[in-house]
Formats: structure tokens, C-alpha cells, sequence
DNA sequence: TCAACTGTTTGTCCAAGACAAAATGAAAAC
DNA sequence: GTTTTCATTTTGTCTTGGACAAACAGTTGA
């Protein structure tokens, strides 16, 4: 609980959960069980994490994602951890992204110089030129996978990312706003729950929807369950779109989305999106996971076709 | 852990922290200190809730925005609760404040009834009629009030204050957006501290900057205090502005701010606003801190006056 | 090839204690 | 009369070590 004042590169427990999304039994176990992560303590005994401890923790849960288990990574050296995700990464065929990229690399180097400018005309170059909907999907979302890499990695730090995050939400609210589709179907109302904090799933999400035709209305983050469930039923929704980044802890947002089914009434169908819910539709009966943006359309003709009106 | 199959009405820890915001330990020592909530146990004495002491646990966290403290309502009863909640709304009726809304109650009525499309094209038309500056001084400002008296009161639920957030905020981005304002002069940096996730006063205050010919650059709510040190020196900038919205503690507010001082080059301006440090200016040498919207424009004419090209 | 069984792994929950930060209220100083 | 300072509660978060169900991995048998 006593911050310190000296090194402010030490994160409490608290700061640790935010930052990894493990929590903090989980931290503590492993502490316990493997050894890892080792912190610091302050005066009082508590938890201190440097700095190189956390951004280990973060490797390792991303080779969770990648079906790892703990017992085999966690007390491992990062060179080794490294070298495991370089292995998934080459088994994941990444060679048709690495050509896309190149058109992104311009505006990745903006990013990296700080030049906002630029980097907000080269979006708005690239919307003009691929519209709303393949803007997102070609241009977007592997930008944010690139970002998210470079995050991981080093090579792009907090405040970069938080432009990144910024602009691109600039560009695509204006652009959503621009359609202003009102009266279509079906009413889709969008959020995440209350421990997620990223909005571009969301935005993106409704980038695609809404020139389909679909009405959509956000909440953004944050929204506590009973609430979503409120207002889903209030505003007379067909659809509850929630998103999981990569952050998300896959137990909690199962755990979730499974409470909010069964507090919904049947004829509201749930969709699920985003890194942390992918490919777990087997433990997800009665919801709808999207798998990427461009399953977001046909899970949408999907239901046009299931409700004739 | 164990789920009970019989009535689904019982939540677990994990869903009530979910559904009601307070954290797994803080439920447990209420538990302990006041004698609520009492859940039931399932096979394994792990806690089960009871819908009813959920619901009630929600009004109790309402309460503790209004001021109360736990030790007094935690074991009321609940007519107690809904008396004190009564109370309190008679007592924060503004006669001022009643007056202004008379021009915005329209807008609130939208909210109320979730009719988004109204509310958004409602803004749209204010904004065209009083321009970007007067807009958010006149029309947000007071209306960011209003919705949080009325969340405060109980009149306006989580979902609807979500809601009226991201309206709010497409409509100033893509205001914002379409100034376009490169180049210009100072160049100033905004952002919260990490533990602010409000997002409108920074919005609020980069819409009145822009109209006046300043270059602002968002990183968003909540950026490490080094990373905002960081970007300010490497991005050349000239101001640094926080905003620090009414939930934010006064103290870590000031104890943060003079750290940030001391960390930045004396020729960075710090500005710092919000409800947070309103009247703090004694506390904060060194930093500006501006009293509200119109006064962000008296600290710019101020800078521009000292800082002759 | 798939289903059922068995042992291991893993995340979450529990209890009761501790302590710093925040809030309160009273006294002192401007 | 207003603000500052100090002492006293209150309150949320952290601690340890133990427990157990759910998920997983591996083997056997149909």
C-alpha cells in the first residue's frame, strides 16, 4: 500500500493486476509454486515488482494465449520465453501480415517519431481511399496488432501508444458519426465489462456494423453487468456486442458472459468479441463469439436471416 | 468456486464484485466489521449472495458517493438507506442551477429516455448555433453538472451516464477534428494521471484551446506520471495540461502535480484544472491552475503574453 | 477414432491479522 | 472568521498458508 517515493519504476500488487491482467491470488501463488515472479517488499512487508519482473509477467501470459501452461514457462528465462513465442509466431504464418505491413510502415514510423500530424492525415488517407469498413479491417486492425507487438516488445512505450490510441479513435468516431444511421436493424448495443478498459474493439466493431445498415449504440468501457442487462432490456435491444482485448482474463469474461446470458432474456442474442474469447465458443453455449471483424458482418447476415421481419 | 445448479438468483464473490464494484476484500471485511452482507454458503463455504443484499449492497454504494460513510449505512436498514438517499436529494436542489437547465432540459429528457438519436442530434444543433467554444462552455458544461447531480441523486443510472459520455465525446472529437489546427502556437500536451478515467475535461478543455489557435495533442486518460514527463520533453511541447475530475482524491492530485513540477524543465508551463484542485493554487507553485473553462482561455492569452515569438 | 477413467495442474476462495491512507473533529494560529 | 495543524477514528488493501473444484493431460479400453 506505501508507494515509494524513490524508484518509480516498482509497482504494487494492485498496479501489477491493472498492468498483466493476472490477478493478485494469481501473482501470489505462483510466487509460491515456482518462485516467480520474486518481488521486492517495502517497510511493510508488501509486494514490490521492478520493473523487468512485470514486463516478464506480461510475456508469459501472452504464451498462456498461446496454450502454454504455467508450470512450463513461468520460471523460465525470458530468453527462453522469447524464443517460444518466436516459434508460435513463425507457426502462425505470419507472412501475408508481414506484406500488409508494409503499407503500414509509414505510419508506424509516425508514431514512433511523435509526428501526430501525419500519422492523423495518413488515417484519414487511408479511409478515404479503402472506406469505413476495409479501413478497419486491413488498415486498423493490423496496425494495432503491429502496435500491440512494438508494446510488448519495447520498441513502443506508454505515451506512443496512448497517442496511437487516440487518434484512431478521433478518426473512426468522426467517421461512425458521419453515417448517422438511425432507425436501422437490428439495435445493437455495444460495451465491455467492467475490468476492460480498451475501446478500439468496440469502435471497430461498430465501424463495420454500421455501414450495414445495423443501429448501433455504445456505452463504452466499463459497464457493470446489471447494468448492460438494464439497459438492454430498456432500450429494447436485439443484440449486446461485448469486446475482450487480449488483456482480458479468459476465465472472468467466460465466467461473465455466462451470468449475463442466463440474466437475459432468450430473445436478445449475445455476441462476443476479441482476443481473450477466441475460439472458446465450445464453453459458450447461447452466444455468438466473433472470431474477427469480418465474422462481426456475417454474424450480422446471420441474424437478418434468422429474423425476417 | 462450486456453481449452485438450484437457483440462480445466488452470486459468487467474483460476480457480486462485478455487479457492484466493491472489491472481494472489501466485501469480506464488511462482512466481519458490520455484520453485512451475511451471504448464504454453498458445499464448499464459499459465499453465495442473495439477490436482495446485492440490490442492496448497490443503493449503499449510491449512498457512499453522496458522502455517508460505511460504518453508518452498511448495517442499516433498508428504508434507512432509501430515507437518506431522499434527503439528500431535497438538500441539492441549486435554484442557479435550475435556472440553466431550463435550456437543457430537453437534452437531459433524451438521456432519461435513452433516445440516443435525439440527444446526439440535439448536440449537433446547439454546437452549430453556438459554435465549438460557446458550445462547450455553455451547453456541456453545465450539462456534465446536471448528469452528475442526477447520478448522484439516483435520477440517471450507470448505462445513461456511459451513454451520454460517449455522445458527448463523438461530438467533441469530431468537432475537434475538423479545426485541424497544425503549426500552431504553443504547443500543448493533455492528459490525467493514471488514476483518472474521466475523459471530458480533457475534451472540453483541447475544444476551447483549438478554436484559439493552439497545437493540442492528447494522450488520453490515464498516463504514467514518467511517460508524461517523457513525452512532453521528447515531443518539444510548451504546456503540459492535467485535469483532474471531482472523484479524483485533492491530495494525491497536488502530491503528484509537484512532482511532475519538479521532473520538467522549467520552461514547460504546467496547467492544471479541474474540480480536484479548484482553489489549490496557494498549494501549487510553479503551476497554473486554471479555474475553469473561460479561464483556459485566460491562461493561454496569459502564456502568449509572456512567450512573444 | 473416440470415450471413459485417473492423476496432476491451476485459479479462486477462505480466515484473521496488520497497517497506511483518508476522513473526522478539535484545538490553535492567522 | 477562516484556515492550518494535530490526534483519533475509520476504512480499504495487503499479508500468510491452507483448501478444493474445475480444467487439463495422459492412459486405457471399446
Amino acid at each position: 500500500m506505501k508507494t515509494t517515493s524513490n524508484t518509480e519504476t516498482e509497482l504494487n500488487i494492485a498496479a501489477v493486476e491493472r498492468d498483466t491482467g493476472l490477478s493478485k491470488d494469481t501473482l501470489r501463488v505462483w510466487e509460491r509454486r515456482y518462485g516467480f515472479p520474486k518481488p521486492k517488499r517495502d517497510s511493510n512487508g508488501d509486494r514490490l515488482y521492478p520493473q523487468h519482473q512485470v514486463d516478464k509477467l506480461r510475456l508469459i501470459r501472452r504464451l498462456l494465449d498461446t496454450g502454454q501452461r504455467p508450470s512450463r514457462i513461468v520460471s523460465a528465462t525470458p530468453e527462453d520465453l522469447s524464443a517460444m513465442l518466436d516459434a508460435h509466431r513463425e507457426q502462425a504464418g505470419t507472412s501475408e501480415q508481414q506484406v500488409r505491413e508494409q503499407a503500414l510502415l509509414p505510419l508506424l514510423q509516425y508514431l514512433r517519431l511523435h509526428r501526430s500530424n501525419e500519422l492523423v492525415s495518413g488515417l484519414h488517407q487511408a479511409l478515404m481511399k479503402q472506406g469505413l469498413q476495409r479501413f478497419v479491417i486491413e488498415t486498423i486492425s493490423p496496425l494495432n496488432e503491429a502496435v500491440g507487438e512494438g508494446w510488448m516488445q519495447g520498441d513502443i512505450d506508454v505515451a506512443e501508444e496512448h497517442l496511437y490510441t487516440e487518434q484512431v479513435q478521433n478518426v473512426l468516431r468522426s467517421a461512425i458519426g458521419a453515417h448517422a444511421a438511425s432507425g436501422g436493424h437490428p439495435r445493437v448495443l455495444l460495451t465491455t465489462f467492467p475490468d476492460e478498459h480498451h475501446i478500439l474493439g468496440l469502435l471497430m466493431a461498430e465501424a463495420t456494423l454500421v455501414p450495414e445498415g445495423a443501429s448501433c449504440v455504445s456505452l463504452g468501457t466499463r459497464t457493470p453487468l446489471a447494468d448492460i442487462r438494464g439497459a438492454a432490456i430498456d432500450g429494447n435491444f436485439d443484440i449486446v456486442g461485448l469486446s475482450f482485448s487480449i488483456a482480458y482474463p479468459a476465465r472472468q469474461a467466460i465466467e461473465g458472459l455466462i451470468e449475463l446470458r442466463a440474466s437475459l432474456p432468450e430473445h436478445i442474442t449475445i455476441w462476443a468479441g476479441g482476443a481473450a474469447v477466441k475460439g472458446k465458443q465450445r464453453r459458450l453455449p447461447g452466444i455468438r463469439v466473433i472470431s474477427d471483424l469480418t465474422d462481426t458482418v456475417a454474424a450480422l447476415h446471420e441474424w437478418r436471416a434468422a429474423h425476417p421481419s
